[in-house]
DNA sequence: AATGAATGAGGGTTCATTCAT
DNA sequence: AATGAATGAACCCTCATTCAT
């Protein structure tokens, strides 16, 4: 077996450059800082980045063809989490008590990183990536609501797009106003005992 | 017949003349277009508003000196018609019916109407009728949600405001994805169920 | 007769202000120059042109809305001279006389206006005006053309529109190469002499 | 063995190897299939074109230093035909027949080969064989027409650089209207009547 | 009141070219 | 030789906003 052969050359795009890693680590960071940004724009021009993160434009552009791709190269990390967290929650065979926790920590996660509230958010995926952990998610919270459905514990009328949709929701019920860590608490609460079959 | 008076009575901004009247009317009408548009770009584009409603950019700027007023403008109607629905609903002295019901109108509001649902995100209104709309949105909810509550059907942790953030919330969800007349029912539905207090 | 109302509001776009007149002129010019120009481009950068005519971009735009409709606006009076010259030509029942010098006149024309050489060789004309030159030149040449041919004078396999054709090429002839006053009467001649019948 | 020669003999460009004979190649196909490509943007983008490749820019600019150095080793082949073709008609000791082939096969070779079309129009040579190719073009159309203005054939004004200007305009008027195949015939025969002397 | 000309910042994108690996 | 990352000037265009008429 020719395991020391210096590459797997299968359709895999080649180990980016160490250079290129850290111009593209530098470019995420920027972009991040720019979402998040004290303009509170919240856009993401690429002029503005490649001027933040001290780099050329066409840098930005050599990395992140479209702002879009930008967006979900910025949320993967969150995304990538979130679907872990839903997954262990899958192997979970006590109903009732992952999707409080995953409520929870998807608000978080979209409160802390503006990209995933956008990437959960989009109607469709255009990285390849991104589809697939979106894919994973559907996948996973269907398994847990089918498994909470089964024990009475949720409503038979949702699935897991329409708690993706309603996580959407809370993020922004707690950005339509101030206070952002007290009120989500509740309103994971309102929406836990919503999702609940009704009595 | 005092031909002379030199100014309008104070503070009370002197009747429009028809035609600004008018002209106010198409500009709003323009906007709404725009607003809902095709092209779906929701933005409020001060030269095409212009142009679509065949005035020049000043006339626009003459009757909305910001965006924010003009939207404030747009959305003040459907405003009206929701502070209303609340105070018949304040009127009510049987617990328990209204609630739902405004749920409802306020999410089919917003969803029509998209200044509305800005107006209700945003976290300051600029004009004083907007402000003082808001106001009385508050107050009408917040006495619903006492009477309400007083009958224990409303949780105690929740005032007019988180309902407020809420029905943002709610018109998220329905936006982040496709099909929006058969989820929003369900949605309102958890919202309304995830209202009362805890078992 | 109301002979003296303010003015004829005949769906004519209304007398421009002055001072945009005047911009407009300035504008013109500079696109002149930078056609010409020095760095022998050729091209009508927008941006470049706003630099060199003192005006921001905007106003660039506001005037022209695209580069074609700024070529045809700077290539239209040399065209009005040519469709004016061809006309007078086809009012004058000697045959033979007009064909040399309106070749002539329109290679010339061509070598000091860039302009109009893109606008005779460009397809398609943008703008009302040029389109309504171009069809007025056709139809002049046909008419130079049939009454020439009915004496004997033009072969019988070529139309107006080959006339244009073979103009472009005879702009192009005298630009292929250094000295641009001594080979373009030879050049035309030899157009001429092969425009006559074959022997 | 002169396994440690410091370097190849003066001058000659010692022979490629055949690897980058290949990408050489590679590259002057994708070039002939963007210039002639779709889009009819007839550009040369260098990045554009390695991608079409499939090398790295660098290996371009490796091999052509220049946009002008590419276009002219793109246009060279056909260049060479026609050369080629020029020198056959100067073996040809009958007058008259030659010049009529010769323009029409170099009208269609540029309707062809956009290359080509450049390189004739182009004002000077940047590598020395197309120099020394357009000096053996010159030198042979000089051949043929001194000829044929020896047996009165070819009008005494007229030289080798006035024919491949000429051509110029040729492919311009063919280009400068729709209809390639048609009038090209017609325009050829245009300029050969009118190459002849005046009667 | 109304007009619309002008402004220019700013965001989007391309592409020739250089250079370290 | 070859690679491809990086650069940044230059273009494209839109739009909020001001201001003289």
């Amino acid at each position: 077996m020719p395991e020391d052969r210096p590459a797997a050359p299968l359709a895999r795009p080649r180990p980016p450059r160490p250079d290129a890693a850290a111009t593209r680590a530098r470019l995420l960071a920027a972009a991040a800082r720019q979402l998040a940004g004290p303009g509170g724009s919240g856009g993401l021009a690429m002029n503005a980045l490649a001027r933040e993160a001290g780099v050329g434009v066409g840098t930005v552009y050599r990395h992140f063809p479209t702002q879009q791709v930008l967006l979900e190269a910025l949320g993967v990390d969150a995304l990538e989490d979130l679907v872990a967290a839903v997954e262990r929650a899958t192997g979970d065979e006590r109903p009732g008590g992952g999707l409080a926790d995953l409520l929870r920590r998807a608000l978080r996660a979209q409160l802390t990183d503006p990209a995933l509230a956008a990437v959960l958010a989009a109607p469709t995926a255009t990285c390849a990536d991104t589809a697939a952990l979106l894919d994973r998610l559907r996948a996973g919270l269907d398994a847990v609501l089918e498994r909470d459905r089964a024990a009475g514990l949720v409503r038979e009328d949702v699935d897991a797009d329409d708690v993706r949709r309603l996580l959407c929701g809370l993020a922004r019920a707690v950005g339509a106003g101030p206070g952002r860590a007290s009120p989500s608490a509740r309103y994971v609460d309102v929406v836990l005992q919503g999702l609940r079959p009704a009595p």
